[in-house]
DNA sequence: GTGTGACTGTGAATGTATTAACAGTAGATT
DNA sequence: AATCTACTGTTAATACATTCACAGTCACAC
């Protein structure tokens, strides 16, 4: 399976795809074809078969896709079959917010260590981690064995942090500051920007 | 200016232009050039030209774009050059958060009222804003004359709800409840999956 | 003036993603 | 067993987005 010619939209979907088939598999649907799957979706027929086709041959003409099978192959091309650990630069109100936020426990990923430079918060414990001190990271980094962590903190020195990130062995990163950083080699980014969706929000509404 | 025909990417990079100008701006920078500014945003020269040519002729030959007069156009083109007051629904510990988001009255957001079902919440103040009821809806929305809408609540009932906000005029919803909503006519729903994004990295990182 | 260099705005070319259309197939039906 | 139906996987067609490459322009130098 050769991952680099894989279409980034499809990619966004897979997951989408994981949980709609959550649900099937819930209601003990054994089943389901690229049509019933489409409409869950909210996509064509046709992008569900191709999207699933780029790995693999998983459907039979008779009944569709296994629901449970596809489910657990989508899981395991994600990776997400096992539990990961991440870790968190920044604990402001956001920080805080994501470290008891369901959705990620949900789906298999769980915030181990939480770094913050405010010497008022390290050593603190939040949601039942312990605060440790940005200057800290190559010595605790390594102990938890993380391959993507979430960056929730202020901009400046931020190109700096992710360089380390990065040596320490960090292969991607959720990043929540409205700034633009330049992902070091090997390294994927993908960023949240809040504001920039209101404001595309704003413009399509004014169409 | 034919809105439906600007391409959804450019409509995400305006955002990032504005911002990219505003620091420009701030640094006393008077005109740039399509190379300064495509390096700024991590993007071509002639993505940056493309991109601003779709709304007009902003450009100089010997001077480039002038710093100030196209932040002040971006910023209309948005809908962000006056303030926007938003409604939220849901008030867990996500919506608490957005409610103190300097990010969003920075850029000329502002949440007004609020509403969720827990009788525990409603009629309390959260950062400053009333906890209104769910059922109210109806009585309290029109006074804000809000166009956009922050949905952070459960699941359950949701299709209901984004109806009956379309119907009191709200025209776009930024949403981070994680399951599909179909949008009614003519409003535009911007989804916001965090787990959806872990799930793309963790794909991404295996490659 | 005239020439030079570097820019913008844009048509044409390329790359990427989605949709249409159909060949091949497996079960159901007669 | 022959026929029918409705599906998948995939090729070809289309739509969408980015990049190339250059004509036209402006400031400046000589």
């Amino acid at each position: 399976m050769d991952f680099s010619k894989v279409p980034l939209q499809t990619v966004e979907r897979l997951s989408r795809y994981r949980r709609v088939l959550a649900d099937l598999q819930e209601d003990g649907v054994e089943s389901v074809f690229s049509h019933r799957l489409a409409e869950l979706m909210g996509v064509t027929p046709a992008q569900v078969r191709r999207d699933l086709s780029i790995f693999g041959s998983f459907g039979n003409v008779a009944r569709g896709y296994d629901v449970v099978e596809l489910h657990g192959t989508i899981g395991r091309l994600l990776g997400t079959d096992k539990l990961q650990t991440l870790a968190m630069i920044g604990l402001g109100n956001l920080g805080r917010t994501l470290l008891t936020y369901r959705g990620f426990q949900e789906r298999g990923f769980h915030i181990g260590p939480v770094f913050d430079r405010d010497s008022e918060k390290i050593g603190k414990v939040y949601a039942g981690r312990r605060c440790y001190s940005i200057d800290d990271l190559e010595t605790v980094l390594p102990d938890f064995k993380c391959k993507m962590a979430i960056l929730a903190c202020g901009s400046s020195g931020l190109d700096a942090i992710v360089a380390r990130l990065a040596d320490l062995g960090i292969r991607s990163i959720l990043n929540f500051v409205p700034c633009r950083v330049i992902p070091p080699q090997g390294v994927f980014i993908e960023n949240v920007d809040l504001s920039a969706k209101l404001e595309k929000l704003s413009f399509l509404s004014k169409a």
